[in-house]
DNA sequence: CGTGAAAGCTGAACCGGTTAAGAACGCGGC
DNA sequence: GCCGCGTTCTTAACCGGTTCAGCTTTCACG
């Protein structure tokens, strides 16, 4: 039994498949009387649009949106930040009706191959970025690509694309405070990769708030939001003389990664070291001593990015936002320093 | 400057259109000089075939397929299985050409109304089916829809449709022997939902194991792979007067959590109890003592679950096959009962 | 030199929708 | 009775490919 199309409905209703199809798109052109016959019959036949028919008339949508993920792929298995993004974004597609085509991929010239690609065939009606860096090459790409796109960052370093870029000024502040009131004199920082711009942003607020609290010493080393590179970098950390009270990780990979450390060397968290990973998950909530995080509404923010992006889609001027500043949410891996 | 077309190609090498899809496809029609300049032309005018158009034309593929995850949203996120799959699965995809559409849901009904409408509006070629659960409405679903359908799991319950399922009779007498002769006689295990198909195989592996290796008292709980639901079970199993001196997890989320609650509850790991993760992601060796681990590679399940597709969507016999076994990893968080 | 077959290419139909242009019809106004 | 107009519907083109039937041309073979 093949799937119906509309020339099947406009058999049994005795109309033309014109009609049928203005009736369908609830457009003027039939009478309420046959429109009514046209959807019943529609609905006893168990139609459905063809999504590629759709595309292929002029002007058409894919119904389709795609996001890349370029990250190594052993640590996007254990990264809660994707797939609460990609949970947020799908909410708000489906409601749409609109498919989300994910592609996992190795470096960035493969990002900027599958954009083009998708272009070219006209796989997705759009795209959503993420992982701005500084002086990023697919912002130019995606300009000149007739491929609707909204960026996860900013707000500079987008060109024209419309961004959602949240200001991390306030949530470091807070982070920064909150250790410094506890008696920390030297926090450092396991940040992320140097080239992601959200890394540099959170790398200036946190010099500034650590020389608002009067701090001499703060210290940022990157790494790559792996669980190795943050061990690597803590360890060091940790050996040295005058070693940090208390650590900033990036995300909540690093901090269980950081966590394990302290543990291995010895140097108790809290009484000796605090520890504050920067992204919530249930990961933080689950280890022992159970980590402060600082929690920002991700699901929210694919939301917010795909509502974006499918105003894009049908052609809407969508201005750049601010999405909702971070918050502190102290648990049992900070603390004051023991005398 | 619109998207080149192959009448555009036609156009400027001068010649029909339907020679330049003989040429384009290698397929016979045109001679070898034709082809070449053709090959040349599209290549210049920077042409790429439209997906739409391809997946119209009678017999056409997509070139896609679908993955639902019905799994609760915040665990998602820190499931490594899942990304690993989905990596597995892109890497053969993408060779191939073709794309993922991923869908998350609420629940199981939403999961059946993305197969039925995906197959009903030909969004996609075919699609992988996970968790396999024990009479599961969506193999019956899948048979009944013109959608080609390849099931992780089994090998009974699939009806007609072909299968990568796993043996893991292997692993857990791995497991069980091991844990067995570090001395321990009550070992417990915190498993996933009850009524998924691996849960169940898994549950009576674990019985048989026991029973070779001579221990007596064997208990299955059911969680639902959340860091929560394990806290509780955890908690409940180490509040037992007679309490087990070692746990097996059914993923590695549960087993973080459960040395959470030992650590709490003041119970050494692994000197007075010994904790076992079944899947092993970077976050076993990143907590402290480090998961001893069941290995599974399920990047390689991902891979074979998408070839297995492909064929099928070819229109190939596709017959069911076995994926390579899992392995014990021993880290820091087994070993003998202190005296 | 005639003939048959193969090679190389064209023209047109087809997939399943959307949409612009136009036809048929009823109706009110003059 | 005729005109103009709005409503309702039909016709046909179009999107960008694939593929089948058929038409030339070439060429080997008897």
């Amino acid at each position: 039994m093949r799937r119906p199309t509309i020339v099947d409905i406009a058999r049994v209703a005795g109309v033309s498949k014109g009609a049928v199809s203005y009736a369908l798109n609830g457009k003027p052109g039939v009478s309420d009387r046959t429109r009514q016959r046209i959807l019943d019959i529609a609905r006893d036949l168990g139609w459905a649009p063809s999504g590629p028919a759709r595309a292929l008339s002029p002007g058409g949508r894919v119904g389709a949106v795609g996001l890349v993920v370029d990250r190594p792929a052993p640590a996007l298995g254990v990264e809660p930040f994707f797939m609460q993004l990609v949970s947020g974004i799908e909410t708000e597609l489906t409601a749409a009706g609109v498919d989300l085509l994910l592609h996992v991929t190795e470096d960035q010239a493969e990002e900027l191959a599958a954009y083009r690609r998708w272009a070219a065939e006209r796989r997705v009606d759009g795209v959503i970025m993420v992982d701005l860096r500084t002086d990023d090459p697919r912002v130019a790409a995606l300009e000149e690509l007739p491929l609707p796109a909204v960026v996860l960052g900013g707000p500079e370093g987008v060109g024209g694309l419309p961004c959602l870029h949240s200001d991390e000024t306030a949530a470091m502040r807070e982070v920064v405070r909150y250790l410094a009131a506890l008696g920390h004199r030297r926090i450092a920082r396991i940040a992320g990769p140097e080239g992601f711009r959200h890394t540099r942003d959170r790398t200036r607020a946190f010099r500034e708030a650590a020389g608002e609290a009067g701090l001499a010493e703060t210290r940022t080393v990157y790494a790559d939001y792996t669980g190795e590179a943050a061990t690597r970098a803590t360890r060091r950390l940790l050996a040295l003389a005058e070693r940090p009270t208390a650590l900033v990780y990036d995300n909540d990979l690093m901090a269980v990664a950081g966590l394990g450390v302290a543990r291995e060397m010895g140097v108790d968290v809290p009484s000796r070291l605090s520890i504050v990973a920067w992204d919530d998950s249930v990961l933080c909530g689950l280890v022992r001593p159970s980590l402060t995080a600082v929690v920002r509404d991700t699901v929210a923010c694919g939301r917010e990015a795909a509502r974006m992006l499918l105003g894009r889609v049908e052609g809407e001027a969508v201005a750049s936002r601010q999405a909702p500043p971070g918050e502190l949410h102290p648990r049992a891996s900070t603390g004051p320093l023991a005398p």
